[in-house]
DNA sequence: ACTATTTTTTTGAGGCTCGAAAAAAAGCCT
DNA sequence: AGGCTTTTTTTCGAGCCTCAAAAAAATAGT
């Protein structure tokens, strides 16, 4: 259970430590480092030493936008980005991209392409994964041997291990073992990651201030999932890849959900739901996928007057709301972020929402609560899944030797 | 942020690992101690003797009951009891209680008190409890120099911090900082722990086969509370006790709950929603406490023929699994306990309960959540304070001058 | 040119853990 | 009884790691 710290694991989290203070903080100097981590500047020096002599880190002495201040000058220190690369991998609905990031964390290369994944077999879907990390890899202009790790994020379940899609949304298939399937075909290390805790990651990088220790990234789309970071570590299920909070209940024996069930916060919530509503389909319909494009037509139409449309966004708001409170009951308020397209109708959905929240025990300071949108899941996926195989890399390259120990740090 | 390892705090951290290692076991010889450590004999030989010379540890020979096996015989290594001593105190309705704990855990002293909570001044409350505290640390029998630490337990809600109640449903009175009061009254460092999280904490003593890594401690009485444990650890909200359970939302717009709000888990499950429920009382009815001995009445009227109690208890059983599922929807299922009166009731509300869960997604394999109960929830809180107390003290001794840092270890 | 200031590197000391070997404490066998 | 085997515990030297202090380096100000 409980683990001694040996004598050698000193050296190696203490250079994960520097490694990833300079990841976080650009171009840091020792001093800089010394004060964020707590530890000497000699034992700065000598690790940073060892870093730079080993390739993962330079000094890069362009620092020169500092400010002119008396005494000898800071040297800058920063990632090497020839150290590695990493690969990402994000398949979501009929759409499959592909990149390669330097260790610096600069896209270096890219490649994405449609493709039908809603009727595809279960070989070929694997295929054309492999297929494109493939022609990736054997890319001329790029040293191969250098990717020291695939990400991979995808809609829908994964395990809590990050090895396997378990359920997604865009494909019939399941349980397909991708993080197995890179690692034999490529021989890279890989995981296999969750869409919406990657936008977790990603959104933690893009703006720590606001997405600090505690946050929540919900997906507004096909369906609604959920990213959710607690005392500054990605929370995931015990099992699987968790946060399932468009499955919890908001309305028993309410409205059928695409998981089969019914009154899920996602049958009043997801772009089916919204859509159905709007159009006065029954409750019990079959959930239908509706492009993006459709979506913003209703936006619009409900922005335009009072009517079906407007109602079908304040019955998502009310679900979304009394899913938080009841989220906000067990964990306490927190940052949230809206993603996805009908993150831009947010200002639809917010007044019903905040309505809803406010009458739970969750919301007790709804006010204060703040909603942060950004319409374009993609990107966000995509970054996720970079920087959580570039801290993966961190953690190895510092490690020579180090035994396998589950990774379930923060990236 | 993040802190680099000190090379100091590497033997304190693993003094604490043998010290935790001792009190897990039970008995454990140092070779045991080696090998769940994963630290070496020397290591461990050393740190032990360390141990034993402060009078933390003492080596107790007299383990007869180990099979005759050739090679020189295990030393087991247990806690010396006249180390340290901890205090704990249980406020609930109408009840006090104290206890006070030597350091291996056995009870030394106790000492219970009845009291009108519910109508008690601030200060006569507050007073209350100082007193009997008082009383058993001038107990002449009682060496006072040795109560290294003070753990208070009480229903209702507490700060993330461990150091005050925020509100209860045993008083009127709120904002309690019990924590610093008791330090400042007796300069002993004091903890203000939540019921259901201590009701947890002892759980994991007591059958930690059951009760490992991942599970949830769900109290049924006049309120419904939970303690939550995931990955080994006490999940507790960003700023309060958190898990809020029985403030999720079961129906919006629903029954009205103690809490003033509508459609609450509790307003169903609570002893007095189940009252409310078999009298006829109109869900909107405010609130009123019912004695355990009226429970006991009731559920026994429920076993006997069907009627409106047992659809009281059909009903609560319906909200607790609904809120499980969306529980289980967010964190996975995990083993269940269930304590307090109702939980004597469990089988008159587990089928509607695992009817209720089986429509959820959280509920997908609702046959494999097994559940537990544990009709008498006050020796547990007792327990668990107990043991909190002694593992802090545990950090304390073991580390003489280190950094105060959250303890937010496992208790 | 010289001093003040700040950052970085070097150096020596002290601690910690580890592995190997030795010591200790039995039981087993002749 | 005495020697042998087995297992646990202790001892000891080696190798690292971090720290504090001193030295070195680099620049601004005078």
């Amino acid at each position: 259970m409980s683990v001694g710290i040996r004598h050698d694991d000193l050296r190696r989290r203490n250079r994960a430590m520097v490694i990833s203070a300079v990841r976080r903080a650009g171009q840091p100097s020792r001093t800089e480092i010394a004060a964020t981590t707590g530890l000497s500047h000699s034992t700065i020096s000598a690790i940073s030493a060892d870093l730079i002599q080993e390739g993962i880190l330079t000094e890069s002495k362009a620092s020169e936008p500092t400010a002119l201040k008396r005494g000898r000058p800071q040297i800058g220190l920063a990632l090497n980005p020839e150290a590695a690369a990493v690969l990402t991998v994000v398949l979501s609905l009929n759409f499959l991209s592909v990149a390669v990031i330097d260790y610096a964390g600069q896209v270096i290369a890219e490649e994405q392409q449609r493709l039908d994944t809603l009727v595809m077999p279960r070989d070929e879907l694997i295929g054309e994964c492999l297929a494109i990390v493939r022609r990736r890899l054997q890319d001329p202009d790029l040293d191969v041997g250098s990717v020291a790790r695939i990400a991979m994020g995808i809609q829908g379940i994964t395990d809590s291990h990050a090895r396997a899609m378990l359920w997604s949304p865009i494909t019939p298939v399941t349980d397909i073992p991708f993080a197995d399937i890179l690692e034999r075909e490529f021989e890279i290390p890989a995981t296999m990651e969750n869409d919406c805790n990657m936008m977790a990651v990603a959104l933690r990088w893009r703006d720590p201030e606001r997405y600090r220790d505690n946050f929540i990234a919900i997906l507004l789309s096909h369906g609604i999932g959920m990213g959710l970071v607690l005392k500054g570590e990605l929370f995931t299920g015990t099992h699987s890849s968790g946060g399932e909070f468009g499955h919890m209940i908001h309305r028993p024996g309410g409205a059928l959900c695409r998981c089969g069930r019914r009154g899920c916060v996602e049958a009043y919530a997801g772009n089916y739901a919204i859509w159905r509503s709007a159009m006065g389909i029954s409750e019990d319909a079959a959930p239908i996928d509706i492009g993006d494009a459709d979506m913003r037509a209703l936006a619009a139409k409900a922005r335009e007057k009072d009517g079906p449309e407007r109602e079908a966004y304040r019955r998502a708001g009310e679900a979304l709301g009394f899913g938080l409170g009841s989220l906000f009951a067990l964990i306490d308020p927190a940052p949230v972020a809206m993603v996805g397209v009908s993150a831009a109708a947010f200002d639809l959905i917010e007044p019903a929402l905040r309505e809803a929240i406010a009458q739970t025990a969750g919301g007790q300071h709804s006010n204060s609560i703040s909603f942060d949108t950004e319409p374009n899941e993609l990107p966000l996926i995509r970054e996720g899944c970079a920087m959580r195989a570039l801290t993966f890399v961190d953690q190895e390259i510092f490690a020579p030797g180090m035994q396998a120990r589950a990774g379930k740090d923060v990236a």
